[in-house]
DNA sequence: GGGGAGAGATGCCGC
DNA sequence: GCGGCATTTCTCCCC
C-alpha cells in the first residue's frame, strides 16, 4: 500500500521523465482562468500527457470536465491529510487545484506516437467532390476555384452557372443553419462589391437545411441543393462485405 | 504476464460490471460513421467510461484523436495474433475497430460521481452583469429583459437607450467576430419587422472585436462597447490572498 | 426530437 | 500572432 508521500515522488518523477500519467481518484477541483469553476468531491480519471496537457474526466460523458492546456506545470504536494495537484500556467494566467481525497489507481508510462490521423468526409472533401462533379450542384455549373482563401472569407466553391452568372457555393457537412446563410450572404455581398457586379448567386450545398435557414435563404434569393459528404471507406466497406459474402 | 485471452476476459467482464476502463497500448484505429478516419500504429491511452463512451488519446494534445459516444457496445476479440476492440453504435451507424498490437497496461475500476460543475464568467454571467449594471453598456441605458428566448432569437440583453430607442445587446465573452455581427444583425432586422419600427440599435458587448467585425459593425450602424466577463472566484481569490497576508 | 447558440470551446490554415 | 472557420464539434436550453 503506497503512502501519500510515495505518490508525490512517483508523480513528480514521472512528470520529469515526460511520461503519460493516468490516475483514478476521488477529488475536488477548483479552476481559475478564462472562467472560474468548482467541482465537489467525486470519482474521476486524470490524465497528464507528455506535453503537460491535463484532462479530468468524470465516469460518464464525452468531454473533460476540467482541463489545462499544454505547457502547464504540475506539482503534487501534501496539504494536511490530503494531496493537492497544483497546475499552473503563468503565461495564460490559468491555474487549477485538484484536491485528492483518495487515490484508487496510479500509473505512468512513456508513450510514443508520431502518427497523424487520416480523415475523410469533411467539408473540404465535399468541396472537392463538387469541384470534380459540378453537375451535383446543378446542370451547366462550371467551377472556377475551390477552398479559396480570399480577403472576403474562405469560399468553398466558386463557379459560373449555365447563364454565365457568378455563383458562390457554401458546403455544410450536416444540416445548414442560419449561420450558414449569413456566411453565404457575406461572401455574396462582398463579391458584388469587389467585382462591381449587381448580382451574384448564392448556393448552399448540404444534406439538409433548417426551416428558418430555408426561409432566410429564399428571402435573400439564394438556393439550396441537397448533397451528402463523400465517404470513401463506407464504399470500400460495402465492397468488402460483398466480397466477404462469397 | 497476462495473455491476450486474459485481457479479453478482463475487459469484457469490466464492461459488464459498468466499470471505467483505462488502457495504455500500441494500436491502429479505423473509424467509420459521420466521417471516416484511419490512424496508423502508435502508443495511445484508451478510456471506456461507465456509460460506454470511448475515448482514444494520443500522448499529446487536448482532444481525443478518436472517440465513440455513449451507448456504444464494445467487444474485445482475438483476430490472428492481435486483439481487436470492436465498438459498434448501430443506432448512429458508427463503428470503430481498434487493433491492439501491444498492451502496456490495463485497469478497470468502479467510479461514482454525481456532481455537476459550478462555473462562472460565462456569456450568461456577462448578460446578468450588464442587466444589473446598465451604465456599463452606456449612460442612460435601461434594460428590459435578459437572456430572453424570443421567436426572433435568443437575445442577451434588450433595453431602451437614453433617447428611448430599442437596443439589442449581444455579449461575447472573448473577441467578437464577424459571426457576432451577423448574429446581431439578424436580431435587429427581425425586431424591426416584428415591432414594425424603422430603427433598432445593435450593440456588441465584448472585451474586444476583430477589425473586420468592427468595420461591418460600422457599415451597419451598430456600436461596440468594451466589457469583460465577470470572474467571481477571481475576486474571491484576491480577497483570500489579502486575508492570507495578515 | 429539432432548432438555435454558447463553449474555459479546440484545431487548422493562411496572412 | 491574429483572423476566419470547420469540428465525427459537444452541450444546454427551449419550443
Amino acid at each position: 500500500m503506497l503512502e501519500q508521500k510515495d505518490y508525490v515522488t512517483l508523480l513528480n518523477d514521472a512528470l520529469r521523465r515526460n511520461e503519460t500519467v493516468l490516475i483514478a481518484c476521488n477529488c475536488s477541483i477548483r479552476y481559475s482562468g478564462r472562467a472560474e469553476s468548482f467541482l465537489e468531491d467525486g470519482d474521476r480519471v486524470i490524465i497528464i500527457k507528455s506535453d503537460n496537457t491535463l484532462l479530468v474526466h468524470q465516469p460518464s460523458g464525452n468531454n473533460p470536465i476540467n482541463y489545462m492546456k499544454q505547457n502547464t506545470t504540475h506539482n503534487l504536494v501534501l496539504a494536511g491529510n490530503k494531496m493537492v495537484l497544483q497546475s499552473r500556467n503563468l503565461a495564460q494566467k490559468e491555474n487549477m487545484d485538484i484536491t485528492i481525497n483518495k487515490m484508487y489507481f496510479f500509473n505512468s508510462q512513456k508513450l510514443e506516437d508520431g502518427r497523424s490521423i487520416v480523415i475523410s468526409g469533411t467539408e473540404a472533401d465535399m468541396a472537392d467532390m463538387l469541384y470534380k462533379n459540378p453537375e451535383l450542384v446543378e446542370k451547366g455549373f462550371m467551377p472556377v476555384s475551390k477552398e479559396e482563401q480570399t480577403k472576403y472569407g474562405f469560399i468553398d466553391v466558386l463557379g459560373i452557372d449555365k447563364d454565365g452568372m457568378l455563383a458562390v457555393v457554401e458546403c455544410k457537412r450536416y444540416c445548414a443553419d442560419l449561420g450558414a446563410v449569413t456566411q453565404l450572404r457575406r461572401y455574396v455581398e462582398r463579391l458584388m462589391v469587389s467585382k462591381g457586379i449587381s448580382k451574384v448567386r448564392g448556393i448552399i450545398a448540404a444534406p439538409k437545411i433548417t426551416p428558418n435557414a430555408q426561409k432566410m435563404l429564399e428571402d435573400w434569393g439564394y438556393s439550396f441543393v441537397s448533397v451528402k459528404p463523400p465517404k470513401y471507406l463506407e464504399d470500400f466497406n460495402k465492397k468488402q462485405s460483398r466480397l466477404d459474402n462469397f
